[in-house]
DNA sequence: AGCACGCCGACT
DNA sequence: GTCGGCGTGCTC
């Protein structure tokens, strides 16, 4: 295999490219190179090829050989879009990894690796051919309407002649009008990455002189009052910062751009057009970095540096507001001194707080950052400053992990007990914090875990010296952590102290809290209004048309939604079964909490976090800006509260109702629930202050909310590991669970018994299944879940997984496959 | 993933 | 009779 073609002008050798397609398919394609690109061909390039009867893509070239396919005609490659490799080897080799471990394809990747901007706008035009005379009464209608509408327009694309003539179906038609010599197919590739430009403005130095600059503005004044404002303007901008855009000045003046214009065409003015980043930061803050570690932060950067000496991966357990973000920045700068670069990891929510202002603070430029809030542009930027090596730290969303290092020597996963860094849907099925420790181990580098709350697959391997491990036990700055009230709900029904969903402890202290200007946080794990809309009479719940799964209002919307597929239906008023009129809500979600105290505190300023209030871009930062402002008291939401927020005032949060945590049907519950309330408790009263959490529920002697008020993580991972172990689960068990979906149950459930049986004759009991997983349809396709459960010690993984993709294969080929979808999860959550 | 080919129902 | 629906198979 070849890195390079190598060329010499008497070399007219044949090369062959094999390159991954950014397409679901199952293996990689050969292209032939012309004898032109030769030279230009390279590994890690992208080249546009064409795949299937009249599509462009962007492909990334694998490898490069002198092997001509035997059984086919290669076809060529049409460009090669770069002078140097956008992918490196390294990361092909990673990529490769992901494919193999997550059963995967190599093509599905590619499209979570690479960020869009870098494929390719494949738009084919359609233009007349005006070398050729035709009649136009020879046409049937369609063909008529589309040589119509190309004399007004000379280009058009398949998509406006398929709104043009409102059907899906254009090709044939294209095809005929282009075989009768009528009109022009071009396949048209166009690079979607725009740099940003900017027009900024400057004076020429003519006008620097006072005298001259009032001759001309006294001229200016009669004639064009428009354009003596913007040199006014200009004026003033020029004084206030050293660089002058051609946007602000036309805010500033009010002059139109012709002003400027006509300023520029008389040389007044001097325009100059430069590609600046969309990457925003300030610079010139003075580095803070003068920070000291207190002691036992200095015991645990000690012990975690001595841990890397002899392991790869360290687990610095700490727990919540322990600091040991200094740690980690300690350990940033260490690894920038010895000149490698860093990853560091987080998940997606807690990158919008701020931290990545901490740390930018504390690296200026040099730090990038990454997540899926990142439009197109702005990812494509970061990709090539990571790989100029202009970005000695990435600070980073799960998706990071694929971006193009060099020389990486430490990859940083705080919070890594969090399931976000699993992504499911759509395929690569992948594990963010598993896959960092092979990227390191792929470096030379080495990997930092970080929790207050691990999991328990981390927890093990590092009881088990597998990872190194270090434990933080205080809270920086000698904070207490808060006092945890645990208040029954079914006692204060009794006692009738309830006020809607809240306890009459919760209202006491959220009271308080109020009157001491502080704020509240409340945690309800449920987004909408009501779950369920059921009939009193006939108990009938609105279902979604196309899921297994009843309807959930919305109040904002006053529609029924449904969260698996996002339909949506007006709310009946009478019971669609009987007719009854009287339809009640069952259960609450975050909306209805936010609703109901709007009526109990009509005074509070109350604000909601969950899903449906921070889609856009920056909704959940100014969510964020408004609470850290104090503009709003009572912050209610979901699992997003608990992540990154680090607010002073918080002094007072309420977990609405701890049950629907704990009742949760999945082997996890528990750990979950451990992590998610010591998670919520540990943003009360970070600074100074002791906070309080007050936790309603129906069970107050349950096992998991005591261990919660002792802190005790040790003793639920001793009891929750007695369980996995004899009900096989990890971390004991490797799971691999396969998916299979079809629209028509029936031939669904014959599909999955038969896969099953196949399985069972590799793996005999290790196979569980086929069973309904707890929502049976989605999107209209059922669903059957096969799960395999394989001990750790004794069974090649890796052989495991090469005899399901056969088995699956061997399936797949068979009659009784047709029109199943089948998704394999390694390592599922 | 597209896209073409091919086989069945409702229209000019 | 044809148009156009979707199910199925292939793409170097």
């Amino acid at each position: 295999m070849l890195e390079f073609a190598e060329v010499q002008p008497h070399n007219r050798k044949t090369f062959f490219v094999e390159v991954i397609l950014p397409l679901a398919i199952s293996r990689n394609y050969t292209y032939r190179v012309p004898f032109d690109m030769n030279g230009t061909v390279a590994v890690g390039k992208r080249a546009v090829v064409q795949f299937g009867k009249s599509k462009l893509y962007t492909a990334v070239i694998a490898s490069i050989s002198e092997q001509a396919p035997e059984k086919y005609e290669a076809k060529y490659i049409i460009e090669i879009l770069d002078d140097a490799p956008v992918v490196t080897q390294k990361q092909l080799k990673f990529w490769h990894w992901i494919a193999d471990y997550y059963m995967c394809n190599e093509g599905e990747v590619m499209n979570a690796a690479l960020p869009s901007a870098l494929k390719l706008a494949s738009e084919t035009k359609v233009m007349l051919n005006r070398e050729f005379e035709f009649d136009k009464t020879q046409l049937n209608d369609k063909e008529y309407l589309i040589t119509e509408a190309l004399d007004i327009q000379p280009e058009l694309t398949i998509s406006d002649i398929v709104k043009l003539l409102g059907q899906k179906t254009v090709m044939p038609i294209l095809k005929s009008l282009f075989e009768k010599n009528i009109v022009t197919i071009s396949e048209e590739v166009s690079e979607r990455y725009k740099p940003r430009r900017k027009t900024y403005i400057t004076l020429n130095p003519v006008y620097q002189n006072s005298d001259n600059r009032r001759e001309l503005f006294e001229i200016l004044e009669k004639r064009a009052p428009k354009q003596a404002d913007a040199l006014l303007s200009y004026m003033k901008l020029s004084r206030q910062q050293k660089a002058v855009l051609k946007s602000d000045l036309i805010e500033d003046s009010g002059a139109g751009d012709s002003s400027i214009k006509s300023l520029i065409e008389k040389e007044v003015f001097f325009a100059e057009h430069k590609t600046v980043s969309r990457l925003s930061y300030d610079e010139g803050d003075e580095l803070l970095s003068n920070f000291t570690l207190s002691e036992s932060q200095e015991t645990a950067l000690a012990a975690v540096q001595q841990h890397f000496e002899q392991k790869d991966v360290v687990l610095l357990h700490g727990v919540t507001a322990s600091g040991k973000t200094q740690v980690y920045i300690r350990l940033i700068e260490e690894m920038m001194a010895a000149g490698r670069q860093v990853l560091y990891l987080l998940p997606e929510i807690a990158l919008t707080t701020h931290i990545i202002e901490r740390l930018r603070i504390y690296f200026g430029s040099s730090i990038g950052v990454y997540h899926s809030k990142f439009n197109d542009n702005e990812r494509v930027e970061v990709w090539q400053k990571v790989l100029r090596n202009e970005y000695k730290v990435v600070l980073g969303a799960r998706s990071s992990v694929f971006l193009p290092f060099d020389d990486l020597g430490l990859i940083i996963v705080d919070e890594e007990h969090e399931t976000s860094y699993k992504q499911y849907d759509p395929a690569p099925r992948y594990n963010a914090r598993d896959a960092a420790i092979y990227l390191a181990n792929m470096h030379g580098g080495k990997v930092l875990l970080g929790s207050a709350t691990p999991a328990f697959e981390t927890y093990y391997n590092a009881r088990l010296h597998k990872y190194g491990l270090v434990e933080m036990t205080e809270r920086y700055g000698g904070v207490q952590l808060p006092v945890i009230e645990v208040v029954s709900i079914s006692k204060e029904l009794k006692q009738k102290t309830m006020q809607s969903h809240f306890t009459g402890v919760l209202m006491e202290d959220m009271r308080v809290a109020l009157e001491q200007k502080e704020q509240v946080i409340l945690f309800q794990n449920r987004r909408g209004y009501a779950p369920v809309l059921m009939c009193k009479v006939c108990a009938f719940t609105p279902k979604c048309i196309n899921c297994d799964v009843s309807l959930t209002y919305h109040k904002h919307s006053g529609k029924l939604h449904c969260h698996y597929c996002g339909y949506k239906e007006d709310t009946p008023t009478v019971c669609p079964a009987c007719g009854a009129t009287h339809l009640e809500y069952k259960g609450f979600g975050t909306e209805k909490v936010e609703d109901e105290l709007s009526v109990l505190m009509p005074d509070v300023r109350l604000a909601r976090m969950d899903l449906d209030t921070t889609r856009s871009r920056n909704s959940l930062q100014n969510i964020l800006n408004d609470l850290e402002e104090k503009k709003i008291d009572i912050l209610v939401g979901t699992q997003m509260v608990a992540k990154g927020l680090d607010f002073a005032d918080v002094t007072v949060i309420g977990i609405i109702n701890a049950d629907s945590l704990l009742k949760y049907p999945d082997y996890r519950a528990n750990e979950r629930s451990f992590q998610m309330l010591a998670q919520v408790s540990g943003r009360a009263g970070r600074r100074g202050k002791q906070g309080k959490v007050v936790i309603q529920t129906y069970d107050p002697n349950h096992r998991v909310i005591k261990q919660v008020i002792e802190n005790d993580y040790l003793d639920l991972y001793l009891t929750e590991m007695e369980e996995r172990k004899s009900f096989k689960y990890p971390p004991f068990y490797r799971i691999i669970s396969i998916d299979i979906k079809h629209k028509t149950p029936e031939i669904l459930y014959n599909q999955a018994e038969y896969l099953a049986a196949e399985l069972r004759k590799h793996f005999g009991e290790r196979v569980i299944g086929p069973e309904p997983p707890l929502v049976n349809r989605i999107r209209n396709y059922y669903i059957k879940t096969i799960m395999l459960k394989f001990e750790k010690d004794g069974v090649s993984v890796v052989k495991a997984k090469a005899l399901i993709r056969d088995t699956i294969t061997q399936f797949q080929t068979t009659q009784l496959s047709k029109g199943s979808i089948v998704q394999p999860d390694v390592d599922p959550y």
